[in-house]
DNA sequence: CCGAATCCTGTTTGATACTG
DNA sequence: CAGTATCAAACAGGATTCGG
């Protein structure tokens, strides 16, 4: 294990695991892949997102280089967001994750019925 | 686009989405991919996580099938973790995100230092 | 339309102490 | 060793309001 060791605190792949730790962000990035979307656009989409929160992530999203903000000087403005090309490959990294939860769903729930009834036995 | 949407909370893919959101869940993951452990152990590895978080979520790692729990009668009593064959597959596809992490760190943080100097031009 | 600022609440987490 | 219980602190998140 020469690799840096995501377990120390201090490691910078924590920050990228934490990033994507982030529900909304993920969401986000899972969306942007698809099509280029305005502020209310994506809120709509995203359904019980508050526009805080909307905010507060295309922000950090932006400042980590995954999302691409424009602003058109239109009346009133429009503000396009889109991913950056270092987003695009995080998108579909994360749409592997995607594609193990829709294949493994019923597999966790089956799990987790069989834990909640008392007996615990797996393979 | 006829997978299920996991921008509906009601969505199951979402609860994998957020399991996988989880911080601890995710090094646990990794961790126990790589090898066996036990209780401390494992909260030896993996520093500054309390007992309590440790304990909470393998709790519900082992509810959603992808950890396993064995109890052994010795004196003092000896409980080990490991992963599920369930567990292994997730783990694999976690994997790819850390690699995503440690190979594009780098573009991240010069963006994170652009961002911060006020430029905000991207690409 | 696109946000920032403020306030306020509930969940998450950490410290600590205790049990089988 | 492997946890549980309890309490306080921290933080994320929502609602609301206001401004460019």
């Amino acid at each position: 294990m020469q690799r840096p060791d995501p377990f120390n605190a201090q490691c910078p792949t924590r920050q990228v695991l934490d990033r994507i730790g982030d529900k909304w962000a993920v969401l986000i990035l899972i969306m942007l892949d698809r099509e280029t979307l305005r502020f209310n656009a994506l809120r709509r989409r995203i359904e019980n997102i508050s526009q805080k929160m909307l905010s507060q992530t295309l922000k950090s999203l932006e400042r980590d280089g995954l999302v691409r903000r424009e602003v058109f000087a239109t009346v009133p403005v429009t503000v396009e967001y889109s991913l950056t090309e270092l987003g695009r490959t995080l998108a579909k990294t994360v749409e592997a994750l995607t594609l193990w939860a829709e294949s493994h769903i019923e597999a966790v729930q089956e799990a987790q019925r069989r834990y909640d009834r008392g007996g615990h036995e797996m393979n």
